[in-house]
DNA sequence: GTTGTTTTGTACTGATCGGTTCCTAATTGC
DNA sequence: GCAATTAGGAACCGATCAGTACAAAACAAC
């Protein structure tokens, strides 16, 4: 039925993830993001309603696109330990101080926005299924309860990352670390 | 010098840094700001000059107020375990969705404030160093290396827990979980 | 082509933003 | 007392905010 519209659907969502993951739903205003998106108000308005709507979509494509790619390449890596696959999750990101936009979200809008804690907590609850997903594939015997700790552990421990890589650089160390916590090496001193 | 100023410093930077902590910088427009600090324009600008000032001050308070305390507290608190006492960073705030204010920091303005991320990565070191010594002072005699890696871990999972806090409530069982990490229960199955 | 429907782009809106101006009130030093 | 200085308060400022109105343009159905 008459006049298709012109833009991308999925490049416009990307440039919103992209904006909206940078620089937060407050701090991006709507010149801003139309210039991300590649559109005018015109049509911005007529496919989003509005801003909030925009980061909610934006927000779903990040799940579809990267919460998607990570908990797939964390159930098909190919590794000896289940520390050296889940290390990847603290692997330095290519573009710095940007942080992980389900851990921006939590911070920024959950508590005043029902809807956005309802999508970062899904997100979360992917992660983490993805994290003992990788756990029990190496410790098959492990006790329900001590996997479900650790990866509950771990992707605190991500969030944790992902906050403060957003403040300085981290150092790294972490397939280490991570074997330590998941009981790998020898118990310590 | 002339007329003595009405307002009490402290008392409007506490104003400050709770709405800021609860609402973050973007979020907190002058009007809140200047009724949580309980003054007027005039005296507003007279003595901070500008918002991102004031939000500057708020982060000084909240090290001298709040990091202070949970730095003495871990210090002194009396338990067998450092896991006991470290669990104490992870009981449930009086108000809830507040998180941590040095975690809000690092996630909404340090990317874009060098500032601020200074300000956050000075208290982040302050607790660290509290959480590490609460560790040697159970291990004098551990390795350095691990109790500088263990504290890395606590505090990551410490910020962790408050980004995630801010979108649901989240289980504890810490002590236990904190226990395991740190070596103090027997070898997982 | 004509008609009907939807997209697009631009001009515009009222509200709100952070910040300034400026006057009055209160205090100190003399 | 008086002059000097600063705090306090309210009116005001241009800029910018998210969102709307509307006309022109592009397509589909016929």
């Amino acid at each position: 039925m008459s006049r298709p519209r012109e833009f991308d659907m999925d490049a416009a969502l990307e440039g919103a993830m992209d904006i909206f993951w940078r620089q937060g739903f407050a701090a991006t205003n709507l010149p801003d993001l139309l210039t991300a998106m590649g559109l005018t108000r015109g049509s911005f308005y007529k496919a989003f309603t509005d801003k909030e709507t925009a980061y909610l979509k934006a927000l779903d494509f990040y799940d579809q696109a990267v919460v998607s790619t990570t908990v797939e390449t964390l159930a098909s890596c190919k590794t000896d330990t289940a520390s050296a696959c889940l290390a990847q999750l603290f692997a330095p990101s290519p573009e710095p101080r940007r942080g992980c936009f389900i851990c921006n979200a939590m911070v920024e809008l959950a508590p005043v926005n029902h809807r956005v804690a309802v999508k970062a907590n899904r997100m979360s609850r992917r992660l983490r299924g993805a994290i003992e997903a990788r756990i029990l594939q190496h410790r098959p015997a492990a006790d329900p309860d001590w996997s479900a700790a650790a990866a509950d552990m771990i992707l605190h421990l991500y969030f944790g990352h992902q906050a403060m890589g957003k403040s300085e650089d981290l150092p790294g160390g972490w397939p280490g670390k991570l074997a330590n916590l998941l009981g790998e090496t020898a118990a310590r001193p």
